[in-house]
DNA sequence: ATCTGTGAAAGCATTCACAGCC
DNA sequence: GGCTGTGAATGCTTTCACAGAT
């Protein structure tokens, strides 16, 4: 029941949000009971794959029995945060970044959420502006709104080439975590998370794999 | 000079991406010389890992001298299909699809293009309007676009319970290569390829790794 | 009988150490 | 001397086989 993992490798991190997808559609489809088996079709890895997953962080099934579909979505929704509210701020308001702000999909739960608290940029003609209710706001004004809204992950939205410091920016201001739109590597201090969301970077691994089909892509990944 | 690799790491693709985008910026910068040492700095990964990533696809590099630029840049190009043109056609046409048909970023260089040929909807309101200079079209007319057009590859921009409908009807049409937004896993036959893109796995994913600062996510990653 | 949980084995990817070439 | 290229070693992830629980 309790976590003891020394080390996690990221594709179960990554395999853990798809696991926890499929059982709130289960859910949602009032379907009760699942088992390994199934996960795993679904998720398209195998059985065994999903029990050793499973087991970095406990015992969550019963033998002969399967998983309760509910207690195993609440489980994982503990294990990877989503039992709680994140606070977050966008950081370039842009096409993209005002997307990300009108986005309604955030709380897939009532258990969790996440918050967009803040939206900056640097261009004068957009800060003062209102987008989906927040009123944009200068950069500089960072990190007192996020130590006012205890911030925990910024989204950066900017141009790649101010992408390095609006990292800086979120890091200075104290956040924890950054979702990278931009196309570039940040350089961040070791507490940081920084996790990529990078589509012309996918495209380029398409072509690679529609050229070389025998080199066959097995992972999911992500963003 | 010529492939062998029987098998190379996903993680590798990825990781030419990275270089391939190092070396285009360090051309533009007017550098002529790089060495593993300092892609492996600037892509945050060890020098070891950058000659072993290369290593997979032949020789590139001069012993005491380090890389050309320009040839390690032609060659990346190369092995990943970025020196010819590449034909997309995008499904899905609300605000993401639109986004990404106006994108103006699709040609990094002037080896190589991405080109939409076409945008497709099942919403009658759309088909017909005209979006980038181009017409929506119903999804029933993609596999004649696809075979006409010779389209390679598919985004995925549809709402995520018609999401394999999507993928269902671009395999039909013939295209080997899907790049897929939604947040579901795509059953395709072997020979198409799927790169997910998905910042609502990222964020969860990052609210783990936030958790949990110790089991640091040293992985890049795509999408 | 069934399906989970897990130690051990196998398979891969990364790291290393150094040989090879400017 | 300097930096690449690469076989060998290490370390990590996945697969397997089966013990354990209902």
């Amino acid at each position: 029941m309790s976590d003891k993992p020394l080390s996690i490798p990221t594709a179960t991190i990554s395999r853990l949000v798809t696991y926890l997808r499929i059982l709130t559609n289960l859910e949602r489809s009032g379907i009760n009971r699942t088992s390994s088996d199934h996960l795993a079709e679904e998720a398209q890895v195998s059985a065994f794959q999903v029990r050793k997953d499973l087991a970095y962080f406990g015992r969550f099934g019963t033998r002969g029995m399967g998983y309760t579909v509910l207690t195993l979505r609440r489980e994982l929704q503990r294990i990877l945060g989503l039992n709680r509210r994140w606070s977050v701020v966008i950081v370039g308001m842009g096409r993209l970044g005002q997307a990300l702000a009108n986005y309604r999909g955030y709380s897939e739960s009532n258990l969790y959420d996440f918050d967009i608290k803040g939206l900056i940029d640097v261009d004068p003609d957009k800060v003062g502006s209102s987008i989906h209710g927040l009123t944009v706001q200068h950069v500089g004004d960072l990190e007192g709104l996020s130590r006012a809204a205890s911030v925990d992950m910024g989204f950066i939205t900017v141009p790649v080439e101010k992408a390095q410091e609006a990292a800086d920016a979120l890091v200075k201001a104290g956040v924890k975590g950054i979702l990278n739109f931009a196309p570039t590597v940040l350089e961040v201090p070791d507490d940081v998370a920084v996790e990529q969301v990078d589509f012309l970077a996918g495209m380029k691994r398409l072509a690679f794999y529609i050229l070389n089909p025998h080199l066959k892509d097995l992972k999911d990944d992500d963003a």
